[in-house]
DNA sequence: TGTACATCAGTGAACGCGCGTTCACTGATGTAC
DNA sequence: TGTACATCAGTGAACGCGCGTTCACTGATGTAC
């Protein structure tokens, strides 16, 4: 009769400060893996492995998988916004800059550190509550940097209505740029550029 | 000791006419389904069933489940663009019927009829190249059905560049719409109304 | 038209696999006295 | 300051489950003669 042993591997408890490292690093490694792959793309192994740990100690820090999900699209959403404020000038935001850097084919093809919304725009509606409430308040920090960076006067109209029009345009041009980039590259890199001139258009952008 | 007795049910071969009838028929449930919880959100067992087959008869007519996701996005574009060529008025597409049916709260939660692009877009980018080209087909019949119903001389530029952007804007806009919607049911309205305006005078419409 | 038989759409059990989650256990940390 | 002990982040085997895919088998269809 065979008798299995199992043999225990060494487990050290971990500091307070080293285990919020750890904590951050899961929800890093989560943020980077989700964008490139989905949320339904990566387990939770993979995740865990990349943060330098085992899948057990995620159960430690968050209470499933789609808890962690919520987080790290709020870590996302917020590194995102973050550098974009970078991307100012005198305190005032830049349009130029801003649209530049995003409708762009560095933008399209950074997956790991792009934008979250164009990586998950058509599965939020998909996964629960507190999922789309973070996406929602990733959403609304973006329109307002984006606000404050349009020409008020320029094109008539209600600024807020055309940050949230806009910002969700430049989602879904870098989501259908993304999704047309392995069939039709050069296509793709033309609705970036066109898509560029009319954003800057409606944002009452300078002329050169 | 046991023997286990198995006991083969019977499945007789059906016609030619009946077997093609079958083979639609999972199409347009996948296609439904895809829509409704995306192409990973949904098995094989439960396409097939909708299509009142068992998930051996599946892989009769497909090679893989990608091979029938592949079609399914093709059948899926192809009828919301049919739908949408019937919304013109005397052999001109007609841009307000076209904005008032796919900027609307209607197109937003008719998932299982709605708009694939904006189901899918930000999943297609990693799906492999066939899905892409789906993607794209679909994606070009829209812009071209679009550029058709574009004022050209309106507000000045390229209408096919317009056309390009437009559509992106407009996927974009329900994906976003459908992702804020369980968070913050009133902003993902306003943003309906609002981007609703704006593709409006984008496209050259005629204001009332 | 009638008979023999190859075809192949469809069935349903079974496959290996990877998923998210649980849990008994470890042992340094950090606290109570 | 020193000792005793509770805490709990982390480990890794194991769990049940559903996935996509395969395959031996069925039997009406459709064809060859």
């Amino acid at each position: 009769m065979m008798v299995s042993v199992i043999i225990k591997g060494g487990a050290m408890k971990i500091s307070k400060e080293k285990a919020a490292e750890n904590r951050m690093a899961l929800i890093k490694a989560a943020s980077h893996l989700f964008r490139q792959h989905g949320i339904d793309g990566v387990g939770v192994a993979e995740i865990s492995k990349a943060a330098g740990l085992t899948h057990g100690a995620l159960y430690a820090h968050f209470e499933s998988k789609e808890a962690l999900a919520a987080e790290a699209l709020a870590y996302g959403a917020k590194s995102n916004n973050a550098w974009m404020e970078t991307l100012s000038t005198e305190h005032k935001p830049d349009l130029t800059a801003f649209l530049d850097y995003y409708v762009s084919q560095a933008s399209r093809d950074g997956l790991e550190q792009g934008c979250v919304m164009a990586a998950s725009a058509s599965e939020i509606g998909r996964q629960d509550l507190a999922i789309s409430r973070s996406f929602t308040d990733g959403y609304l920090d973006m329109v307002s940097l984006l606000e404050a960076a349009l020409d008020k006067g320029k094109p008539k109209g209600d600024a807020h209505a055309r940050a949230l029009t806009m910002v969700a345009s430049m989602v879904g041009t870098i989501a259908v740029a993304r999704a047309v980039a392995k069939a039709r590259p050069e296509l793709s890199a033309q609705l970036l550029t066109e898509a560029r001139k009319i954003f800057g258009e409606l944002g009452g952008e300078k002329k050169k």
